[in-house]
DNA sequence: CCCTTCACG
DNA sequence: ACGTACGTGAAGGGT
């Protein structure tokens, strides 16, 4: 439990916020979203509440009478995967997808966080939870620090105005593949083994083996796939949840996941341990022993079974993921006492730490962190983090 | 209060 | 014949 303090010092340092320029991207995003429901309406022929799967289903499945794809439990599905395919036959789809994209950020983000505003500090101050998740990750909620956008233009824009105190800068340090990186040393899988002891880039590594040509010949179409598979494998593999994510027939997707268990025997056999140590024990462990209950794991139901499965598959190496940074943050806490330094530990997003650090400080604070997350636990494979400084959280990635 | 959707790792 | 990728939190709609 030394972690609890390590929290109660992140929620109250809190990160610093440019009020000003959420404001701007406000009235910017704004903009953009009239001027996009101004075309929903006239593609649709008529008003509606964007923002209503239950009218959007009318309008796309009803009125423009395009084919629905899938179904909820309340009615047409209106989600990601579904618009995105319906946006090749029609120009509707491609625009609310545009429109929530903008929708979101406004609402959840660049609208919500200015009223989060400490008044007295003048930041942002999160809560840390350490006792929701079932692996053992934290989570961050009022508001949630875990899931500030960063991909695309936008992503980009929003973090920077995460920024430093004066004289400060924010440094974030994040380690590279850290599950594969725990996966390679709970399997003891040869191959995974001797990619991390090369720091070979190991999605390409991956699909150089399931496309059986060298290295140099893979596209980034392919490793993109071949990045797809390593995921899959962690959360407990399955041909239909490989082939939603591929968008390729089930039947190819499980000649993929065979192609990948003759080449990674170790993680095969890992595997079917895991499974059946959890239907003896009814629960699963990490490598530092924390245990999940897996009650559901021999159930007759297949389709909770399965369900179970991934998440007995998944567990251990999510949570081992988790505790080891855990063990980071507390080694990282105790060496910023020890060597007196002001720099402070801010935020956690699973992989990564993001610290507010004196100016003066920066060079003994990246070596302190680094070799911190680095030596956090001895794995048969050495930990990678990736290290870098600058004036908002944008700049520091 | 549940459902759907979508932001992150 | 069925229906899923693992783990979270927040916003908005609709009952």
């Amino acid at each position: 439990m030394p972690l609890i303090y390590v929290l109660a010092d992140m929620e109250e340092a809190g990160t610093k916020i440019d009020k000003d320029r959420l404001a701007e991207l406000s009235k910017e995003l704004g903009r953009e979203l009239e001027t996009l429901q101004t075309r929903i309406y006239a593609i649709a022929g008529e008003t509606f509440n964007i923002n209503s799967p239950r009218q959007l289903g009318k309008i796309l499945f009803e009125n423009l009478g395009l084919k629905p794809g899938k179904k909820t439990k309340t009615g047409y599905s209106t989600g990601m995967d579904v618009l995105e395919d319906l946006a090749r036959t029609h120009e509707l789809p491609r625009e609310i997808l545009n429109y929530r994209t903008f929708y979101k950020l406004k609402t959840t983000y660049v609208d919500a966080l200015p009223k989060l505003i400490n008044e007295t500090t003048g930041r942002i101050h999160t809560s840390f939870n350490q006792t929701v998740t079932a692996t053992g990750m934290l989570s961050s909620s009022e508001p949630n620090m875990q899931n500030i956008p960063i991909r695309g233009e936008w992503g980009t824009r929003i973090r920077e105005v995460f920024i430093a105190d004066k004289k400060c800068v924010l440094i974030s340090a994040d380690y590279s593949q850290v599950e594969l990186r725990v996966l390679a040393h709970m399997s003891n899988d040869r191959g995974l083994i001797d990619a991390f002891k090369k720091d070979i880039d190991i999605h390409t590594r991956t699909a150089s083996e399931l496309f059986n040509i060298p290295a140099e010949e893979i596209t980034p179409d392919m490793r993109r796939m071949a990045k797809t598979v390593n995921f899959g494998i962690i959360y407990g593999i399955s041909p239909f949840g490989l082939s939603e994510a591929l968008n390729i027939p089930p039947k190819e997707a499980g000649i993929i996941i065979e192609q990948y268990f003759e080449k990674h025997k170790g993680v095969k056999d890992y595997i079917d341990n895991t499974l059946s140590a959890a239907r003896n024990n009814g629960f699963v462990t990490t490598l530092l022993g924390r245990k999940r209950p897996v009650p559901e794991i021999n159930s007759s139901n297949p389709n909770i079974r399965q369900q179970t499965e991934r998440m007995a598959i998944n567990t251990p190496i999510q949570g081992t993921a988790a505790d080891l940074i855990k063990i980071a943050m507390i080694n990282i806490w105790n060496g910023l006492k020890k060597q007196r330094l002001k720099t402070r530990m801010i935020l956690q997003v699973h992989d990564e730490l993001l610290f507010e650090v004196p100016e003066n400080e920066i060079e003994d604070a990246k070596k302190l962190i680094k070799c911190g997350m680095e030596n956090a636990i001895k794995l048969s494979v050495p930990l990678k983090v990736d290290i870098g400084a600058g004036k908002n959280w944008a700049e520091a990635h």
